[in-house]
DNA sequence: CCACATCTGTAGCGAACACTACAAATCTGG
DNA sequence: CCAGATTTGTAGTGTTCGCTACAGATGTGG
């Protein structure tokens, strides 16, 4: 029945590109002609690939939470909260500043206010960011059951405090914040989960 | 020297609307098309007023900020570090769900990355934040003064800090964060200013 | 070697974008 | 009432956007 031309690019590879204009311009400036210069393909390869721009944003998004799947797994196998939310917020400090990527993080970067037609990229960055808080409150579930956190505490919330610091702390990298600033807020965040630790 | 025909049309009242338009869609999603209808005017009016789509920007973010100022000084006006910290947040979290308004905050939703030709965009936003980071160092360097924050505690740091919770919650906010939520991040974030209260 | 299926590059599609030329309309100063 | 100045609405401008038609290239199965 005949496979037909083998693609000539690597799916991969492409989107690791595509991932970076992204992050640097977000999803409504990054253009179809920056991404194909990018990924060094041809708009018909593109379309062909990932059926539009949308698609290649939620295949890259894919592709990003997957690469930082590994390390999220690195944070909650920490030993206690308070140490969760330090190698998170302290690990988030030397990623948004890394310069090897743009500045900030993509779930963010990508896009947090869309025009009309692209109403639901905004949602589709926050699922994915949700997807961390998850992880982050189920962690810290656990650490209530533990007798790690206080039960008083409440580990939605404190999850959701962790995320939201963690959002800040990329707006601040990506508005030119450096690793040094970004420790600190860092260490000072990780003060309120620390008043929450305890046995009481 | 004859003095021509006068402004059919309040500035004030028609960047009003183009704030909620920037606000909703940020700078590159919100259209001329959909600013001069929110304003009720033409595009030639909007480009003999305001220059360009930038300077509208511009003008739209010196009324936000004008109009937040005069919350910002109750803000600093509180007795302590830590109340200072507890408005701010508390009153972000209610602000930032008013129904009056869009949700989140427009120095963030305005544009975190923007396409080539608008890189100054993100800049400008982000100029605006910091004015208001300084506020809260400013005040903070005083509570360190008045003994109402430890010796070891660094007032930037925790401006930084709270800045950061700050943008954090208004990202939270306009991906559907209700008002609840965003109090019970709020009360968290304040207990890392707790921490640094005190006279030792 | 041939029929078929898939990919690739060229070139360009219609639509939407930010912005403006122009003339009619509306004011002030004399 | 008139001359000069400024604003307003109409109706576009050229450019760029996301996306695709089409034909040639490159593979597999028989």
């Amino acid at each position: 029945m005949a496979m037909g031309r083998p693609r000539g690019f690597d799916a991969d590879a492409a989107l690791d590109q595509a991932m970076e204009v992204f992050w640097r311009h977000g999803y409504e400036g990054a253009t179809i002609a920056q991404l194909t210069e990018a990924m060094g393909i041809n708009p018909p390869s593109l379309y062909a690939c990932f059926g539009n721009k949308e698609g290649l944003l939620k295949a890259a998004l894919d592709r990003y939470t997957k690469l930082r799947g590994a390390w999220m797994e690195e944070v909650v196998a920490a030993p206690t909260a308070r140490e969760v939310a330090e190698r998170m917020l302290m690990g988030i400090a030397e990623k948004q500043t890394d310069p090897a990527n743009p500045p900030g993080c993509l779930l963010v970067q990508g896009g947090i206010a869309c025009g009309t037609g692209s109403e639901n990229v905004p949602f589709e960055l926050a699922a994915r960011r949700a997807q961390n808080e998850d992880q982050l409150r189920d962690r810290f579930i656990r650490a209530k059951a533990e007798g790690d956190l206080k039960e008083t505490s409440d580990p939605a919330a404190l999850a959701r405090y962790v995320s939201a610091v963690a959002v800040g702390m990329g707006v601040m990298a990506s508005s030119g914040a450096d690793r040094e600033a970004l420790r600190q807020v860092a260490s000072v965040a990780v003060q309120a989960v620390e008043a929450q630790s305890g046995r009481e």
